[in-house]
DNA sequence: AACATCGTTCGACAATGCCGACGCTGCTTT
DNA sequence: AAAGCAGCGTCGGCATTGTCGAACGATGTT
């Protein structure tokens, strides 16, 4: 594996930490963070301003990222196959359930939302394409685990936060999960990231069978999951469920996976 | 100004060429697009898909646009101070007028569309964030303009296509619409990009009053518009133009502009 | 089966980007 | 006010680093 080029390397890094870090990064700081020459981290910088990668603040000479990477972003959602053949599904889906669905796909440490569809009533929602879900506590990560390696090992990397308490963070009991996901083609997540949301998801694949992204669908778990006659919550509702993996059947066969 | 590194300006040249180009792209492709050496080319490619700046297909070997790009994006609209600010007035035109409301700032040869409320009724409507709209022939293009020297200077190097009969492309025209919006603080384009579309816009300012990017609203020309007694299509509604350079001022006060 | 094409690797050369010290400007301090 | 202090930007020498072109192996085409 060799032959990385390093200025590239170095400027990607700088990306990352303009995203990462807070609002806006004088140039010392970047320099600092990244252990470079002062000038060196002017070079790169300075490249990138010219190609519209980061913006500088006329004031302060701090600097932020740049429209471009927003313009690039919008272009890989336009190329990307998965979602442009999800699109319509996911629609329905969310229109059948009436819950939020989500359009998810590995990347790096995390699951990334490249498609989003709106609960279907009034209430103000953000958009949440392109940010990043955690692997072991939503259903779309635990769908990529189950049936990806790759993100599997990348679990295991991860630091793996107890956002709830029913995060489950032990690698044995996520395993163990992971098995009977396999097993039964489904995942579910019940406040495990968010307190008072459930959420149902299952796997895409394509052509070859290989896993290239999960559909999900969110909601509250009132209308997510069952409730027994004591009123506590149960599992999931198995009519969402089979709306899920219905949902997923079909983008896998429009990316051409074989029909079973 | 001297010093731009030269392996940053080719990667950049790629993603540029991967985003405008069809699908995916071979090294071959990538190479004799922008000349270089294929050996070159890779290396580059290579590095950027370390970095996720590109994907490449297992089968066939080409290139894509890769996810990193889409979640660096999304950061940018996170800093996005004017983004930031403006949610909330945007939303609010929306709602009042029942329209679709844009937030653009420049970038390069057009603008860049940095917020998208959807009209609030249930049709379905594509997310416009982060695609670009020319700068002749919208409301939002003809506000940057006319207030932005830089706008005013990428427009005459643009190339101004004529999209419908409507259509302005003469610079002399162009400007003297652009004395005219000065003068009276809005713009107008009413079937000069889509026909039977018509927009409303207005700019909005930073704290030291330079223009950093404007708000408009987009309908149908039979909701946006007059119709005169003949039912011919007139001028845009006086109560919408109102509207919208309220939010622009409303804006443009929470970025710190001073209240005049 | 021979050919063409494509992505990838490799080694040599020198161009290129890296580094550290030095201006410069604007702001706070004494 | 003068001095000090950070902060960004620039410059030139050095060697590291990226570039180039040719050759390789794999794939699929004629």
């Amino acid at each position: 594996m060799a032959g990385s080029i390093q200025s590239l390397e170095r400027a990607a890094a700088i990306l990352r930490l303009l995203a990462g870090g807070e609002r806006r990064l004088g140039l010392s700081d970047v320099a600092n963070a990244l252990g470079l020459a002062k000038g060196t981290a002017h070079g790169i910088l300075r490249t990138l301003q010219q190609e519209g990668f980061v913006e500088q603040d006329p004031d302060s000479g701090k600097y932020q990222l740049g429209a471009e990477l927003l313009r690039l972003g919008q272009s890989y959602l336009d190329v990307h196959e998965l979602r442009a053949r999800a699109l319509v599904w996911a629609d329905d889906l969310a229109r059948a359930s009436g819950e939020t669905v989500y359009l998810g796909v590995l990347h790096q440490r995390g699951v990334l939302i490249v498609h989003h569809v709106f609960r279907p009533d009034d209430t103000r929602q953000v958009l949440e394409v392109g940010s990043m879900q955690p692997l072991h506590s939503t259903a779309l990560g635990k769908v990529l685990t189950a049936f990806d390696p790759v993100a599997r090992a990348e679990l295991v990397e991860s630091e793996r936060e107890a956002f709830t308490a029913h995060t489950v963070t032990d690698l044995d009991v996520i395993d163990a999960e992971a098995a009977a996901i396999r097993e039964r083609g489904w995942a579910a997540a019940v406040e495990e990231t968010w307190a008072g949301v459930a959420s149902i998801g299952a796997l895409i694949q394509d052509r070859r069978r290989n896993p290239v992204g999960a559909v999900a669908l969110n909601g509250p778990v009132e209308r997510v999951c069952t409730t027994g006659p004591d009123g506590r919550i149960g599992p999931v509702r198995p009519d969402l469920v089979v709306s899920v993996r219905e949902a997923a059947r079909a983008i896998s066969r429009d990316l051409g996976a074989p029909r079973f």
